[in-house]
DNA sequence: TGCACGATGAAC
DNA sequence: TTCATCGTGCAC
């Protein structure tokens, strides 16, 4: 079962750490392939520096700005995809990158990474602007409601962003093996 | 119309 | 530390 749009129309930082044990779900030519995460960041809107919205509403970051709950997907350094779920309600660009899976089903290729966790899932941007409220690529609620360890840190790769940069917005799982970068 | 560069990953 | 590789965003 889907998390309800509800989930998502809140603000990003709850959201990206309520996601954390949930299940990443994707139907590839009618077979499942799920992973559960364990290694998020949240980015908070135009005046977070390090979020695309910080640019301004284009073409690239128009998803953004739509209603929660929906696939953000875009191409980096023009070789790797990453994801991203909106959060809060239409009109407030914030969405959650999912940095890592753990394997639970389906899965052969490596997940701690972005990219690489795109790349198994087999999503790019033809999934942007999908709505994870369907039936291709949603997200489950955690299958046990077990209490995780959870560290916050610095988001990865946004230096440019000053003290934006510093804020504790990438949560993942303590301990877990497959974090990207522990 | 051109150009610098990035929410990465892999190789050296 | 360097490089792949291309869409974006912004400068001309």
């Amino acid at each position: 079962m889907p998390l309800p749009r509800r989930f998502y129309a809140r603000d990003a930082a709850t959201v990206a750490r309520e996601l954390l044990g949930a299940q990443l779900v994707r139907v590839v030519a009618g077979a499942l392939r799920v992973g559960r995460i364990v290694e998020t960041e949240a980015y908070l809107g135009p005046h977070d520096l390090a979020a695309h919205s910080a640019r301004g509403r284009t073409a690239r970051t128009e998803v953004m700005f739509g209603p929660p709950g929906h696939a953000y997907v875009y191409l980096i350094y023009g070789v790797h995809h990453c994801f991203n779920v909106v959060t809060q309600p239409a009109g407030v660009a914030a969405a959650v990158l999912v940095r890592a899976l753990e394997p639970v089903e389906g899965i052969t290729d490596r997940t701690s990474g972005p990219g690489l966790l795109c790349r198994a899932l087999g999503i790019d941007r033809a999934l942007n602007g999908e709505d994870m409220c369907g039936e291709k690529l949603f997200i489950a609620p955690p299958p046990s409601a077990d209490q995780l360890r959870i560290v916050r840190r610095p988001r990865i790769g946004v230096d440019y962003a000053g003290a934006w940069a510093r804020r504790l917005l990438r949560f993942y799982v303590h301990g877990n093996r497959w974090v990207s970068k522990p």
